[in-house]
DNA sequence: GGTGGCCGTTCAGGCTAATGTCAGGTTTTG
DNA sequence: CAAAACCTGACATTAGCCTGAACGGCCACC
């Protein structure tokens, strides 16, 4: 498998070069979008990590007009904590998936693994909470074997959730996962989310706990 | 796991490390930059807390200093609101995480546990004490396996219990757990949160030091 | 270039349960 | 035995939360 890094940092760059390059992956590193345009152009790429921020432009620029050419390599975005509202544009400008700097890099590994998986038609793993049924990988959701569809936020909203079922996560922390790091906010734009989502996933879905936050249920109801 | 907090607020300094101290937490507590890098070159810390504004120089300097050595730990900003900017400087410069102040206590446990569980990838640990079982990280209490619902500011006081089990808490140390530090209080809270604690876990949960505080039970009763 | 629809965001109104205080009682201490 | 310290039921207040509705921006499609 054959992944194009394109990312400016050195430090960063080396470690993630290091940490998936085995037998089975061979990483081209590039550090601006120019080469990464003519690496495309020339190599058939199976996956794309893209840091955002580039000495020569920006990272969606080149994820646009990859996909303007076709293009359906699968791309994750590696993006600063200050930029994670940028994870929701992201996504629409057709990135498969995204990690937050600082991350593991075994966590990397597993997004890469499961890029791998999904490229090489292999079910990606699927989890079940209460009568939920996830898919990370597609970002698929089934409630009761029927599907259910999240808009972007939403589904920014319900990741932080279904990461570590059952714990309790503090409005900040949301509110983190939707907008850039450390953003005032003034609204109560997490309550209509996680009311949006009780509509979509279930009333019981999604528990209040009132002053410290929400937790996702775990059994079924 | 080693802390080290960096915070020149007398008053700040102990309620932080207060709310860490536990079985699990040990922290050591600078009040200058000085000593602060006296204090990485002979410790391997897991955790850093950084205040930006110390007498003498900025958090930053520290940072960077830390960084350009190669040292990886964790480091989370304290940095007063105002100060927009900083976040993303401090981002940059490599911090994991930022807490505005002034700042739940409560909140400040939980962006500790994230940061310790994102680098050691821990499910949240389970305290047992007496007949009840505590996750930390959910906010969830069994008492003999029953579920127990506490509120945000029972939970406040109580964590203060379940971290030092069967250690004596006076009653400014408590107050500083319901209330932003410094808040004085004058009528009975204190004795009335203990009382509702008491009918939620039990009565002999809780033992009463007359004029001096109250500690946690540690064996079953 | 125009238009319709979807999404994100905000607001207002209504509701419930958490909070802080008090008063009257109980226990401990000197 | 009196005073100090503590306990706890009750209650008014309000913080915190929920949700329908409306608005405006953006994009795809015509």
């Amino acid at each position: 498998m054959r992944v194009l890094l394109v990312e400016d940092t050195a430090g960063l760059g080396e470690a993630v070069r290091d940490q998936i390059t085995d037998d089975d992956h061979a990483v081209d590193w590039v550090q601006t979008l120019d080469f990464a345009e003519a690496s495309v152009q020339t190599i058939a790429y199976d996956l794309i990590l893209l840091d955002l921020l580039l000495p020569d432009g920006h990272g969606f620029d080149f994820l646009r007009k990859l996909r303007a050419t076709g293009k359906k390599t699968p791309v994750i975005i590696l993006t600063a904590r200050d930029q994670v509202s940028d994870r929701i544009e992201g996504l629409n400008a057709g990135a498969d998936d995204y990690l937050i700097k600082p991350f593991d890099l075994s966590e990397l590994s597993a997004r890469v693994a499961a890029v791998a998986r999904r490229y090489r038609g292999d079910p990606s793993p699927v989890v079940h909470v209460g009568n939920l049924e996830v898919d990370l990988g597609d970002h698929r959701i089934r409630r009761s074997g029927l599907p259910v569809e999240l808009t972007a936020r939403e589904w920014a909203l319900f990741e932080g959730f279904i990461q570590r079922p059952g714990m309790l996560l503090s409005r900040s922390q949301l509110e983190d996962r939707l907008y850039a790091f450390g953003a005032e906010i003034e609204s109560n734009t997490i309550e209509v989310y996680v009311s949006r989502l009780r509509k979509k996933l279930g009333r019981d879905a999604i528990v209040t706990v009132r002053g410290m936050g929400y937790r996702l249920e775990t059994h079924g109801h």
